[in-house]
RNA sequence: GCGCCCGUAGCUCAGCUGGAUAGAGCGUCUGCCUCCGGAGCAGAAGGCCAGAGGUUCGAAUCCUCUCGGGCGUACCA
């Protein structure tokens, strides 16, 4: 429609005199459905170039558009209001044709070749696995996973990826902390007097030493916990399976290897689950590690050196980003010979480049806010083309829970984890509110709102939107009556509601498209609430079974396309789109 | 100090590349269950789109400044 539309119009002011030749007329939607289905304004752009007022412009460009580029299949009528805008007024033939198009479609509606199968890349998550998922990772892998089916629903081809960082210091104070907890629990199981509390058991068997968790709360730990040590629960249970596989025997270990590496598999483990139970599964993990062992961290740092972008100082290694629009310069190398996370990272960002993605996307948390650009610096220097890589940012969640703030940490031992949240809320009702909110608005998630009322919750309207419409399907079929898709028998419907569901329905492709293309997924979260709202519309105000049988076997079939648009769009979502409640 | 993001109804937020009368949910108030699923519907009240300038036919949207909040600004990740 918007194509015959804007080839027309191109038409029509070709042939007004002294219209620019590279003039592009716009067409949009008008904010007031009574105006019309698309509007434009160039009688407006034109008033200037052509020195007549804008009135007068449209009224030629409706008398040329209607005498030589009016097609009546698509365009019903037009009309000139406001200052000047031409308002289009789509034909219900155009209406009833996209509509069984939908229908025919079923599952595929709303998939497009708009992508013409380029690939990309969407890394998201890329927790190291020092600890549980949490709720700022949930929103990361929720936008993250959504954009990837956007993409996969355009016509792209989408591998998700997740990089991880399993060795350096993090890993080592994983290792060491769960080492402790390790002793700590086989002093306390071989003791004669185990009965005693555990706070004297210590006493008497372990120096220990107090640490501060979470909102001054004081933790006794042993004295070999490490200072900044991870304080969670899941450290000791870790360290309980540890003890029980190999008893006291790991109490000579003469390092932290077995800890650090048994820690780290059973956190990816819970990891994969979590993202699994969010219905989540990553094409691929990559490990910053193997960046060293293919030596493309030294190539980075000798390629950035050939382009004299290095220097050395004070015995670190520098990047000088002072002359790439940044105030100062960047170290890559510590002064111990350990590099910086942002060598790697651009390394790891010319893989991906050299992996030969089209279009490559983060998504990062605000902390990471003045950081990428350094790795764009680095690109833009080795003159790869970064416009390829987008980034959404997305702003923190506060999680409230009995109307107070509840704080994150993976290192102190208040956490809320991600999947203690899918058990309050369900992973449907966890990614609705996740992915309803624009990425860089702060997010807040209220707790005791998302989980104890469902009849204040989005998702459950669009999911009972959903189950009604089966509901009503199950039973019109036990009247032997079936949906008639036929342009011939929809054009029946010509109630306000009706026409309204229909346009909104097929609103659905170009929806998408501008879901993805923007990197908005929430954008399809508020379409498809105004499809459920729509219908809920038309289902009060048009019977479908009752109503005689042609009547009703259209009205089934339109029933029948917006179930399949809520579901289409729901499993972009990631949120199941159930037949009943 | 500097950089990025945000400021829209009592609360939480939509508002696509500038467009016509700024929308929704929750909360408040009025109605509505012989009826395909009431987890709902219809309606009311509630706004100087933080403030001030500017750009133009036209600004919540773009630019500048001010105020207020968030996140950064490490030889931590």
């Amino acid at each position: 429609m918007k194509d015959y539309l804007a080839t027309a119009l191109k038409r029509t002011l070709m042939s007004i005199p002294s219209v620019p030749k590279d003039f592009v007329p716009e067409l949009s939607a008008p904010a007031n459905p009574d105006h019309g289905d698309l509007a434009t304004n160039c009688a407006m752009k034109l008033a200037r170039h052509l020195r007549r007022p804008p009135r007068m412009i449209a009224e030629e460009i409706k008398d040329v558009f209607m005498s030589k580029h009016h097609d009546p299949f698509y365009v019903d009528s037009v009309s000139i209001a406001g200052g000047g805008f031409i308002n289009f007024r789509f034909a219900n033939s155009y209406l009833y044709h996209e509509l069984e198009s939908c229908l025919n479609q079923g599952l595929q509606f709303g998939r497009s070749d708009h992508g013409q199968g380029k690939r990309a890349l969407v890394e998201f998550v890329s927790a190291n696995p020092t600890g549980p998922l949490t709720v700022g990772h949930g929103r990361n892998a929720v936008l993250g996973d959504t954009q990837a089916s956007l993409l996969e629903w355009i016509g792209y081809d989408v591998t998700r990826e997740y990089y991880f960082n399993d060795a350096g210091r993090q890993m080592r104070v994983l290792g060491a902390s769960v080492r402790s907890r390790y002793e700590e629990i086989v002093a306390e199981e071989t003791q004669p007097f185990a009965s005693l509390p555990r706070a004297v058991q210590h006493r008497e068997c372990f120096q220990t030493k107090t640490l501060e968790g979470k909102d001054n709360t004081s933790i006794i730990v042993a004295d070999s916990f490490p200072e900044d040590g991870y304080l969670g629960e899941y450290i000791i249970t870790i360290a309980r399976e540890l003890v029980r596989e190999h008893g006291i025997d790991l109490l000579d270990a003469p390092d932290n290897n077995i800890f650090e590496q048994a820690a780290k598999l059973a956190i990816f483990s819970g990891i994969r689950s979590t993202l699994e139970r969010l219905g989540i599964t990553m094409e691929h993990y990559f490990n910053e590690k193997s960046l060293y062992d293919s030596g493309a961290v030294t190539r980075t740092l000798n390629a950035l050196r050939g382009r004299k972008m290095i220097y050395e100082q004070d015995g670190a290694t520098w990047f000088k980003t002072s002359k790439l629009g940044k105030e100062t310069d960047t170290v890559l190398v510590k002064r111990t010979g350990e590099p910086t996370y942002r060598l790697p990272d651009i390394a790891y960002h010319i893989d991906k480049m050299n992996r030969g993605y089209d279009v490559i996307i983060n998504i990062f948390g605000a902390d990471h806010i003045g950081t990428y650009p350094d790795i764009l610096r680095g690109l833009d220097v080795l003159g790869f083309d970064s416009d390829r890589i987008k980034v959404v940012i997305y702003q923190f969640v506060t999680l409230t829970r009995a109307g107070e703030e509840v704080k994150m940490s993976t290192r102190k031992a208040n956490f809320v984890t991600l999947d203690e949240l899918m058990d309050e809320v369900t992973p449907d009702v966890t990614r609705y509110f996740f992915v309803m909110r624009s990425a860089q608005k702060h997010l807040e998630f209220d707790l005791d709102l998302a989980r104890e009322a469902s009849d204040k919750n989005p998702v459950f309207y669009l999911q009972y939107a959903h189950a009604r419409i089966s509901s009503i399907l199950t039973k019109a079929s036990e009247l032997h009556l079936t949906p008639d898709p036929s342009p011939s028998n929809l054009n029946l419907l010509i109630h306000e509601a009706e026409i309204a569901l229909i346009k909104e329905i097929i609103h659905f492709p170009q929806a998408i498209t501008s879901c993805a293309e923007a990197c908005e997924p929430h954008r399809l979260a508020t379409y498809l609430r105004g499809i459920a709202e729509v219908f809920t519309r038309f289902y009060h105000a048009c019977r479908i079974i009752g109503e005689e049988e042609q009547i009703a076997t259209a009205r089934l079939a339109l029933a029948q396309a917006t179930g399949i648009t809520l579901r289409n769009g729901l499993s972009i979502l990631g949120i199941s789109a159930p037949e009943r409640m």
